[in-house]
DNA sequence: CATATTTTGCAACACTGTTGCAAAATGTAG
DNA sequence: CTACATTTTGCAACAGTGTTGCAAAATATG
């Protein structure tokens, strides 16, 4: 794991530091998505909150993690499990949040469809999120 | 107009007020989705920030307008067009938000598709936005 | 018009996210 | 390992967003 996440820092140009080191770590142990304020609890208060700012913002911006938009507008941030890279990201896949649990998923074998726009307009990105009960809670 | 207004808002049974006049006029005469500030400035500094905040929950909860969640966490609100009443809302539509002008529109004639998901999972609701370039910058 | 009810504005507050800057940590090369 | 340049961190301060309690004002009702 340790070495995993080394690698993950180094290939994406980051130097390794605690913050990043931890907070990656908490990605990788997670298999639901995380908003900024569970970040910063889970890691323990041991960093600043700015520092949890920032450190999602290169992650982001190195295309290791990416957003997922709710509609109770709380953004919630995930691994990015295709190649994405230097903000370019691939991610084909929609996102799941459980009524009851709360969670919010990837869903990665679940393709967003091709919506057919009407004449004029052009799609560059397509968002979909679903929203309901999930496998553990129903 | 002003008929209009004073029948969707009795039709929702909420007493007719200056503030919910205002804003269910800005909805009325607007044909893309307002951001809680954009209302607040348009409301023309007549209003208080909390009474905007409380007029949008009333109407969210009666069911005059819906929510629409954008990537970058700003919450964005539309007129609904179809029969929502008392929080039940019917509303089947996409949303596409231009990246050029920013504009965030109801795609009311396009449905959002069914998403077929992994066994145990139950939906509920689904949310469809995309991003790209609109009608008016294309 | 008089009264009960609802809504508003204000003050205060909590929470979220950003910026500038000095101190600390990291990477690099000798 | 050490010295040095570069990057990152924590802190303080700040702007923006959203919520609550309460008295004053507006509205609905008869
Ligand atoms: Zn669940
Ligand atoms: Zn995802
Ligand atoms: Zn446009
Ligand atoms: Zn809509």
């Amino acid at each position: 794991m340790e070495e995993q996440i080394i690698d993950v820092l180094k290939k994406s140009q980051l130097s390794v530091t605690d913050s990043r080191r931890k907070i990656l770590e908490l990605f990788l142990q997670s298999d639901s998505a995380m908003a900024h304020h569970d970040i910063e609890i889970k890691a323990g208060e041991k960093f600043d909150r700015v520092t949890v700012y920032r450190t999602l913002q290169a992650f982001l911006d190195k295309g290791i993690i990416h957003t997922i938009p709710t509609p109770d507008n709380s953004v919630k941030y995930a691994l990015c499990k295709d190649n994405c890279e230097q903000g370019h990201h691939h991610d084909d896949h929609i996102h799941f949040i459980c009524k009851i649990c709360g969670i919010t998923t990837c869903l990665d074998e679940v393709h967003v469809p091709e919506i057919k726009l009407p004449r004029g307009y052009k799609t560059q990105q397509t968002e979909v999120v679903v929203s309901g009960i999930c496998k553990e809670c129903s």
